[in-house]
DNA sequence: AAATACAATTTCGCATAGTGAAACTGGGAG
DNA sequence: CTCCCAGTTTCACTATGCGAAATTGTATTT
């Protein structure tokens, strides 16, 4: 059945396993592990004893959690993805000028994690975590990232009707406004309203994204089309200028 | 030979794999992965097709980064450590008093792997960055993490005579001092001045480590045993406190 | 305490996934 | 053109990882 010779089952699996891992847990346990990835609770045991031995996780009780080996391997990746730098001090100027929280997201299996923010200064309110996911339908950041996609990685991603619909509405956008925003009823989410831009990272060798979000209150359609959203697009561009990379637009000829 | 039956293989190469990325480098060719890992060519383009197809790594000619997968998990790793909220304050003070780099390390495989560090406010010169790899021997970094690290563990790493004697060495500092401080011509960077305390994360399962460092010209033998010293051990005593952790001298028991 | 109900681990026989050696391909360099 | 090296593919073998089922362990209830 699975005849890819060149695949390695094991390894996948295995990172299957850390990929069940959420911020919002607080440990998670085997039959947890089990029911989130799908697999036996036999392999379960072989797959944590060994990511144990190699301390990407570490034991409580009966609780998992990433281990210190996650966390080195964390600081590596993030260090050598080298753009964050150069988008550091635009996108909290962003945050600070626009009070959205911005942030950047990359694609992880079939949804997007957040994995930088920026909040405006002094402001308090609960916001987005990074680690954070957000499901690539129906939501800005998801469509935001469809948009810069090729079309060869997109179709890997052998996606549904309603998502390859959703992808072509988010290429329209993109292309008429420079940025993407899925709005009212088809938001996935019905608190929080928000922007977003894929950067085209050579580093990653596919697309990121960069948005704005805030709760609907805050942050109107209106804000959204007219302010908020040609703000975002401008300070990306900006940002692809200084990192020389593609411009996000070149990527919809792919 | 390899007789443990629960160790899944596979997994632990993949890791490897992962593990040979080092923050200096700018993409790796299959050779130098193959250098690296000691594993033979044909696995090493099977693991790497693997973890490509995962989003683990990806491609930029023949050169390999870590992608976004690899960023994503980096995102859960570090928001899911939550001392790492609680220090941020602290440690920040912490540099700007002593005007040194304050860093906090992990073990990773056979050495520490730095994970966030907090610099003066207002400095300017060259710092070692997150990510960057530090020996276990000669190191004052390595030498606080062999302190707090327990028996069993230490063990487990089947150590040389000299880690030995040195980890002696370590506790002793440890427990006369409340920091462990690699002097002179054990050091194995002679260009950088570095003192450090264990710090257990029930979070994490191991002792982490903190420290400060900086040149020696800066940072003179004096100074560290005087003041920054002291200072260190202060700043994480209260810590411990606030975190409701074990004292960092309590390992010394287990 | 005994009984119940899960959760986790171990056992076990089997199919195959993953292995390294060696052959092959491809693309620079001279 | 041919040499050389990096990377890939092929291939036959066997250790490896697999799930079902049995076993042990650990709370919870009666």
């Amino acid at each position: 059945m699975m005849t890819d010779r060149k695949f390695a089952n094991t390894l996948a699996r295995g990172l299957s396993v850390l990929r069940a891992f959420r911020i919002s847990d607080d440990g998670l346990s085997h039959s947890q592990i089990v029911e989130r990835t799908g697999l036996s609770p036999a392999t379960i045991t072989r797959l944590t004893y060994t990511l144990k031995e190699l301390g990407y996780l570490s034991q409580n009780g009966n609780l998992l959690r990433l281990g210190p080996s996650a966390l080195a391997l964390a600081s590596v990746a993030q260090t050598s993805t080298s753009f964050l730098d150069l988008a550091e001090a635009p996108m909290q100027e962003l945050a600070n000028q626009t009070q959205t929280l911005v942030l950047m997201a990359v694609r992880d299996g079939g949804s997007m994690t957040l994995v930088r923010t920026w909040r405006p200064r002094n402001a308090g309110s609960i916001w987005l975590e990074t680690g954070n996911r957000v499901p690539m339908a129906r939501s800005s950041t998801g469509q935001g990232f469809l948009a810069g996609l090729s079309e060869g990685r997109f179709a890997a991603m052998d996606p549904d009707e309603e998502l390859i619909q959703q992808r072509k509405d988010a290429h329209a956008q993109l292309a008429a406004q420079g940025f993407v925003f899925v709005q009212g009823e088809a938001r996935f989410s019905q608190t929080i309203n928000a922007v977003s831009r894929p950067f085209f990272a050579s580093d990653l060798g596919e697309p990121v994204v960069f948005g704005c979000g805030a709760t609907p209150a805050e942050l109107t359609d209106e804000r959204i089309l007219a302010e908020v959203g040609p703000m975002l697009r401008d300070a990306m561009r900006d940002l692809e200028l200084k990192t020389g990379g593609r411009r996000a637009l070149d990527q919809l000829r792919t």
